[in-house]
DNA sequence: CAGAAATATTTACGCGCGTAAAATTACGAT
DNA sequence: ATCGTAATTTTACGCGCGTAAATATTTCTG
């Protein structure tokens, strides 16, 4: 395809396709706001020439340009990839760019994140944020300049919209489950979590036990940083060999802790499971792409991520086609599933 | 900090500094290409005004811009979300731009991406590519135009250079063990592997047993996609269950498809480990994150891929720097290390 | 302190495209 | 065929900064 010569620039396109250079410029911001006919012999110039406009120029004296920011607080957590990877597509299928940023558990780095977006002048910024560890000011000022959604874990408050899952809701679901099925489980989770929904989940717990008439009992066991999994191993291991538990059932606050107790547990040579005789019940929360291939296998509430990406994402969109700021500030959150598998 | 009015450009923001424009601009290019005292003077002024630069105006005009791009096959798979994360402090470390892109596992997707990098005009890429899937004429054409450092996995002649693991050490490594301490192993893989290093196994598994004398038996299972932990527990589960197996020792090609294997083996009551009285060995290659958290705990070969990524990121900042392309293509294969723990 | 070398300033132009206003053309419906 | 409207073209300017060349200034060297 295309003759010798290179296209250099618009002015060179234009020529050579037969169309004035301001109406090509039209088409490259939106083919749908030129004439069939002229649409036509630009895309046939297109085929034959393969020239793409310089983003530089483009997006120097456009006040919107095309990109959409993607900021994942822990990228290297599976669950959080996933995610990434289905509102990436969402973003390409409405035919903006995404700019995936990943601030790596780290608040000066979310920070960070947030100053090099701003640079970019995006048309809006799907946002993931660490939550309480976040700098709320930087945050805040920063969604006073850009359309913002934030997703997955809530600042009260900060941005256009939020959706995220109804710990509420799907803790509760756990909580009955497990009560109905065997002793009231106590709650798993680090004294200082680094997971957003953390505090949350461990609310909801407190308020399921109570609704059912327990006493709640809250294990927070030391440990820093993102890698749970070694802490659910180390500390999880600790208490199980301690005992003195008052349950033999263990909610985690999330699947990661869950993936290390459960392996922690199997070292040790304890049954988990939920069948007769077994020693321990142990189960997660958040259907983590693991859970499904631990010994036994774990028992878990998923989120309906697909759900939230979705919505946040379209509600983005909307934020930008309208140019104009939400009137009131949408939240909602999603139910999540109850999934039984064998460790409880 | 700063006073009433807003800084709009290099003009207004040269003027407050008392330096001339140019200067200045020289100064955001390199800070060090300036006098010292007149840096501070620059850096006095932007403490009080809190101005940067017009990213597009600046990178119209630049014939290189301080962006690398980013490339990885699978980001959803730990491993290389752990890669990336490595890759891009470093990037970050060293004064440029991470441009993360995620291929998906999809030829098609990792074309695109490379068209959008070419778009953003980038000093360098960094690119682990999908390997056979890839395709190769469109990763030549991009090479020829942008200086790029593959890495994880090779394409014959593409690239300034190529760094990844030495999978014949590194498989060698684990059959001899497997050899020393039982029964020859037989190769777990897919039929036709998604994953970029998995034909260099097989042959490295093949020269290894050859090496010792043993007959090489290959089990090629069914399956597409990158749910490798689904493949893993589904065929290895048939397998298992089926018998006629002629070794009770399986190396698989990957630690994703033996967390699959551990997971439908542990199903079936079967026991696995190194210890007396096993039914099944299981080893896996890679020291993936979740290995060590298996039951029982994953024996298998760790890649060095801090090494890998170390050295891919410094070989394309010292092409960036010399403004020529590399005249020879280097390549480096980096040393495996085998990691004992309960499977085999 | 003179002269050389390094650095800064002035001046000027160009990059590739967005965009506005006015003039022209093409289109669809009567 | 006629008209009104929508789309296109023409013309022109500006965005914010890179960069080159000539000139002026500062700093370093002996």
């Amino acid at each position: 395809m295309g003759d010798g010569r290179k296209i250099r620039n618009m002015e060179e396109f234009a020529a050579v396709s037969g169309i004035s250079r301001p109406t090509v410029s039209k088409y490259f911001n939106d083919p749908s706001s030129v004439r069939k006919s002229t649409r036509e012999r630009i895309e046939a110039a297109l085929a034959r020439h393969d020239y793409r406009p310089n983003i530089y120029a483009m997006n120097q004296n456009r006040r919107l340009t095309k990109n959409i920011g993607l900021v994942i607080p822990y990228l290297a957590d599976p669950f959080f990839a996933e995610i990434a990877r289905n509102i990436e597509s969402l973003i390409l299928a409405a035919g903006f760019t995404p700019i995936l940023l990943n601030s790596q558990g780290n608040p000066a780095h979310e920070v960070d994140n947030l100053d090099s977006l701003r640079a970019i002048k995006p048309a809006g910024v799907l946002l993931a944020p660490l939550g309480r560890a976040s700098d709320r000011g930087a945050i805040e000022a920063f969604c006073a300049d850009v359309p913002t959604v934030l997703f997955d874990s809530n600042i009260e408050g900060l941005g256009d919209a939020f959706f995220g899952s109804n710990n509420d809701q799907s803790i509760g679901l756990i909580v009955d489950h497990l009560c109905d099925t065997g002793a009231p489980p106590v709650f798993f989770e680090m004294a200082t979590p680094s997971n957003p929904n953390a505090l949350k989940r461990r609310r909801a717990y407190q308020r399921a036990m109570e609704r059912r008439g327990h006493a709640p009992c809250l294990i927070q066991v030391p440990g820093d940083g993102w890698d749970f999994e070694a802490i659910g191993f180390r500390e999880g291991g600790r208490i199980i060999a301690e005992g003195g538990l008052p349950s033999d059932t263990i909610l985690c606050s999330n699947d990661r802790l869950a993936i290390g107790v459960l392996s922690a547990a199997y070292e040790m040579g304890r049954r988990v499971g939920s069948g007769t005789g077994h020693a321990l019940r142990i189960a997660g929360h958040d259907d983590h792409p693991f859970s499904r291939y631990t010994c036994p296998t774990l028992t878990t509430v998923s989120q309906d991520y697909a759900a939230i990406a979705e919505r946040s994402a379209q509600t983005l969109f909307d934020l930008i086609e309208t140019e104009e700021r939400a009137p009131v500030r949408q939240t909602k959150l999603f139910d999540g599933k109850l999934i039984l598998r064998g460790s409880a």
